[in-house]
DNA sequence: ACGCTTAACTTGACCGATTCCAGAAAAGCC
DNA sequence: GGCTTTTCTGGAATCGGTCAAGTTAAGCGT
């Protein structure tokens, strides 16, 4: 966890202005990987008072453009948003609960980056998302075999920066 | 292109019912992979007149549990459908202005699947989305250099279901 | 410190994709 | 042919995200 400090320079080295707004969405996405932007939203308030959503949507592309956040979107998903970046991992996806965890890459650094064949693209970033279930809703599932569950809870009552 | 017949058997074979609407949609997705749902809907409507939008949006939710379409939805981009299903393979984006190609897994048939470290996860499948420039993107920004080029088209007025 | 310039922030309306709901219609099965 | 179940219709509501115009404040030169 960087300190404020450290926030700072961060974003001084990205030559960005150092602002509340800022420090704060950078704090809660450390706190929070993977989080959503309304979870994002919630934590900067709690922090900060009232602040517009529509900062921290500008702030949160602001951060992503300079490369000190990533943004990940699984399929029906809103958008999510991590501090860890050019890093090249992963990520596995819970299709029951909509949990995020990281992986790093399969098979060592940057290999996923070359496809058989790139169709005449230029390519930059590989994005590996794995699909499958957590081990709460794999344990869940097993338990209640006969009560039909949710396939598309992927706005749960659960945490969604788990 | 699979004629009618072989799209009815299809939907018998998936326990489906055989319904205008639903064979329009494989139709449709047929004729244009990675198709958004708003093309969808239109591409339905030409040939059957109007049909409600909430019935293409069951059709593909249907078609896409039954394992006859898979879902695609890249960062910032609207769901898309494709009907090359079982066969993992994966795709390629352009940043510029979201074009979608397939392409062959990288390592052969399921390899991908596995990642280093599975977090106590069940995997059952893994996604791959490249990012890049498309060969006109690539080729236009390289022409105008000096114009700034828009980074987030991804809603252009090309036809998504490149 | 002072003022200028430019980027960041606020407010509030807006939009497009998706979902919800209740009733009408049609497919599959006896 | 009639019954049951699923699908389809139409319209409203929701929700994540964006636009636009004006205000505020950071960073920078003097």
């Amino acid at each position: 966890m960087p300190t404020s400090l450290e926030i700072e320079r961060t974003l001084r080295a990205a030559e960005l202005r150092v602002t509340r707004p800022r420090i704060a969405v950078l704090n809660a996405v450390h706190r929070h990987p993977h989080a959503d932007t309304n979870s994002i939203i919630e934590s900067v308030r709690l922090g900060l008072g009232e602040v517009s959503h529509q900062t921290v949507y500008d702030v949160l592309e602001a951060l992503t453009n300079a490369g000190l956040l990533r943004r990940i979107q699984p399929s029906r998903s809103t958008a999510r948003y991590e501090a860890r970046v050019a890093d090249n991992h992963h990520h596995i996806v819970c299709r029951l609960c909509g949990a995020v965890a990281d992986v790093d890459c399969a098979v060592g650094d940057a290999p996923c980056l070359t496809p058989s064949e790139d169709r005449g693209y230029t390519i930059d970033e590989a994005e590996v998302i794995y699909w499958g279930l957590c081990p709460d809703c794999a344990g869940r599932r097993h338990h209640h075999q006969h009560h039909h569950q949710q396939h598309h809870a992927h706005r749960s009552r659960k945490d969604p920066s788990v």
